[in-house]
DNA sequence: AATTTTGTTGAAAACGTTTTCTGGAGGTTT
DNA sequence: AAACCTCCAGAAAACGTTTTCAACAAAATT
């Protein structure tokens, strides 16, 4: 690999006539900077961003940890913070956590490691430890966020999920369905929590609302199951809320293996609207979060706390979109019955 | 930042010691050993892996250019490539190409310059200028390969897809169905080439073949473009070989739209098998591809290659299977006639 | 014409590591 | 007991940059 130096002896000028061209940080001399480059053109020269990173300088790399690749809610977002960061110069380093809060840690102290600029991060964890520290570098916290000591300091950018979720039971009860369960993750992250507790606060009345609830995990496989131990319990339900929109497929997927209409019989909501849920058929309801814009907004932001030193932080809130499809409809007077 | 200069002040030793304590590569005096430890715990000191890149040594990053991570497909992928890295001590450095030539370029350079250890590849280009030249680190092909001058020293991991495709016309003379139309990407990919030349293979009597095929990208949206047009076009068809599993649930979209029933007007066959396929109603009838073991085989591949030197390239083809849903049925005397 | 200012250049230090080289202490061989 | 090894610690060079500093020529001021 041709380095500077390889550059300044073909130029005939000193490796800080070349850097000084290359970063255009004080006046050259036409002729010399022509020779410079030239030799850079014809040598192919790349400056080393190691050598430069090693100066405490930008490496002109942002950190980006997602709980779950395989999850399309998380690549939307993916493309939001990486068309911004690639309009900016950066790059994207992208983790993946399957939601294992030690993963998260490792992979966090790996990017720290690594040297990059900043961290955006989707935290699986409701008290992020290696958070608390003085951090060394900006991070935003995306779609979930976390309580603690020194994290009012802390920029995110969230969707306000008991909005969401009210949005969601208010339509249940006006296509006449009361009868709801919950089939969800564990409340460990803010997102589950305010979906969760919201939904805990609309049946307050119903002493029995407990009963009505499942936890799992954001998948497929998982709202199989839960499904599953619904219709084993033996509860009686005409609507079911999804933690998100891969809990309603595997959901979906059972009840209709077991002879129950959708959404005749039991109406269903997801949660996310990812894209798949338009080409699912029937049709999903479910919350439109507007996933690219939190992606976009988090990517602005971090940019902005890497390149301006600190900045405030901003706590951005953004409101969710109930999405009326196929899976929720008045109970029919025929269906009434079932 | 504390450095390996104050762990040597703290430790009452020399940044050689410190270094050959970290690294293993001598041996030290057992209480040196000790008290550097000891003060490596009570500084909290990382080693600055940039410092360590300057000096030509691994960084223990991959990257891995990929075409589009809102397909499915690819974090499958990335998940194989994630679990193997992962267990090797290295960490991903993953891009988003868009298939987009260009943009695949810079990012490859764009890695070059950060000092990875070496590329994993998902090629959107039928020739690779960027590849031609020698390279200086190992770089691994996954999912399509590429000709060329140098490139025969490549490795590479794809899948046989002359053979998938014919898996899927087979299953569609056994269903009855012989009048069939290809919707897919132009074959600039090895993959869709390979699955576009069989297809002309296979109708090589039919002069007319040419006419039933449709050509757009792998998305949802294309595939719903590309079954208006034929729509439009008034060919009489009853069956559908598409690209992949994305441009089948456009199609059947658009075909259910007007009417026309799947899979019995119409057959519909996928290709790639991406977990939505199994939960998509009808469920999809596709070519399973070993897309984790693409991902899984590549990284040992390129781990290999690069903690060993220079390797001999293996060039590795895998097999897809078909399996049979929902979207594939013989033509019923009842339907016959529609 | 002598002095100051301006503008550009190159030498050298610094960033945090690894590694080669040197030297000294202790043990081993004759 | 003298000469030689062996082992290990520290000094210093090197990696490829940026940046501070000193130096110098030319231009501008007196």
């Amino acid at each position: 690999m041709a380095s500077i130096k390889d550059v300044a002896k073909m130029a005939g000028v000193s490796i800080s006539t070349v850097s000084r061209v290359i970063n255009g940080t004080a006046n050259v001399r036409e002729d010399l900077s022509a020779r410079v480059i030239e030799a850079i053109k014809t040598l192919g020269y790349h400056s080393n961003p190691l050598a430069r990173g090693l100066k405490g300088l930008p490496t002109k790399t942002i950190g980006l940890i997602i709980p779950d690749i395989e999850n399309p809610f998380f690549p939307a977002m993916v493309r939001g913070v990486q068309d911004v960061a690639k309009a900016n110069g950066y790059a994207i380093f992208l983790c993946n956590t399957d939601e294992d809060a030690k993963l998260e840690e490792i992979q966090y102290s790996l990017l720290l490691e690594k040297k990059v600029d900043g961290i955006l991060l989707v935290t699986s964890t409701s008290n992020t430890p290696f958070l608390q520290k003085k951090l060394t570098i900006p991070v935003v916290l995306l779609d979930r966020y976390v309580k603690g000591a020194n994290l009012s300091d802390l920029s995110y950018v969230v969707v306000d999920h008991t909005f969401g979720m009210n949005l969601i039971l208010n339509h249940l009860r006006d296509v006449g369905r009361q009868k709801t369960v919950f089939l969800g993750s564990k409340p460990i992250t803010s997102g589950a929590r305010e979906r969760f507790q919201t939904f805990l606060a609309y049946h307050k009345g119903d002493p029995k609302i407990r009963s009505r609830v499942f936890f799992g995990k954001y998948t497929e496989e998982s709202g199989f199951e839960m499904a599953e131990k619904l219709l084993k319990s033996g509860i009686d339900f005409d609507s079911v809320v999804c933690g998100n929109d891969l809990i309603a497929f595997g959901a979906i997927e059972v009840l209709e293996k077991n002879g129950i209409n959708v959404p005749n019989d039991v109406s269903i909501v997801g949660y996310d609207d990812i894209s798949f849920s338009l080409y699912h058929s029937p049709k999903l309801t479910t919350i439109h979060q507007p996933v690219y814009e939190i992606g976009e907004i988090a990517s602005h932001l971090i940019i902005d706390a890497i390149e301006k030193g600190y900045s405030e932080p901003k706590h951005i809130k953004l409101e969710p979109r109930l999405v009326i499809r196929e899976t929720s409809v008045p109970r029919s007077v025929k269906n009434a019955n079932t």
